[in-house]
DNA sequence: GTCTATTATCGTAATTTTACGATAAATATT
DNA sequence: AATATTTATCGTAAAATTACGATAATAGAC
């Protein structure tokens, strides 16, 4: 059973995950890095970019599209791809309220 | 072939990847979650809390513990996990230095 | 309309992940 | 020492991920 109970989470812990779950792999860190650097953000220049075929830097494409990271806008007969700011944005806001809450507590336990 | 071409990749990119990688779960979103909360962090109250068989949780706790998240430290015949604060720090920043760069750029493309 | 360029999808193999029950390992308790 | 408690590991099945070549799909160029 490869399939996350997830179900059984919040909204908002499995929204976290699915999107921190795109960015888990280090070719998907080198595309949004290099689509913040933007010196084009059209699909090809990324595939060349990145040291895996084309078939593959497409599927992590759309990895990072359906979690809501990037989205592609068509240009003609290539792709567009930019950073989702407002995910990007969540995220930071994400690991924001969690180191806060670490340290107004100054960890009792361990 | 299911194996991350890692060595292609900075390792920064792929550090990174490798602790978003563990939060990309519900279940370690929510024992991070849990532990922050500190009301035990015990490893069998984590389990209680979540709606997961003993051992999966327990490979859970060892995949946040592999990427540097958590820390456990034995007690007596239980575990007390807590969070590593330096590692939600280093992502907290990762995302500020993201959304800075978009920011101080004004999307040029798309 | 045909050809070319660009990107997505299909098909596939190797590996990894997720989940669980069963069991081992380690430490207290009696 | 025997028993109980707690956690980790083993074994396993189902599904997902990663990677690639081959091919389809789409849009512009000729």
């Amino acid at each position: 059973m490869a399939q996350a109970k997830t179900e059984e989470f919040t909204a908002k812990q499995n929204k976290t995950a699915t999107m921190l779950k795109s960015l888990g792999h280090p070719a998907r860190v080198a595309i949004v890095e290099y689509l913040i650097r933007c010196e084009s953000c059209v699909c090809g220049d990324i595939v060349d970019q990145l040291p895996l075929a084309q078939a593959t830097v497409s599927q992590h494409l759309k990895a990072l599209k359906e979690a809501g990271i990037i989205q592609g806008t068509v240009e003609g007969t290539s792709v567009c791809y930019c950073i989702d700011v407002k995910a990007v944005q969540f995220l930071k806001a994400y690991f924001i309220t969690l180191t806060d809450r670490i340290e107004q507590q100054n960890q009792t336990c361990c």
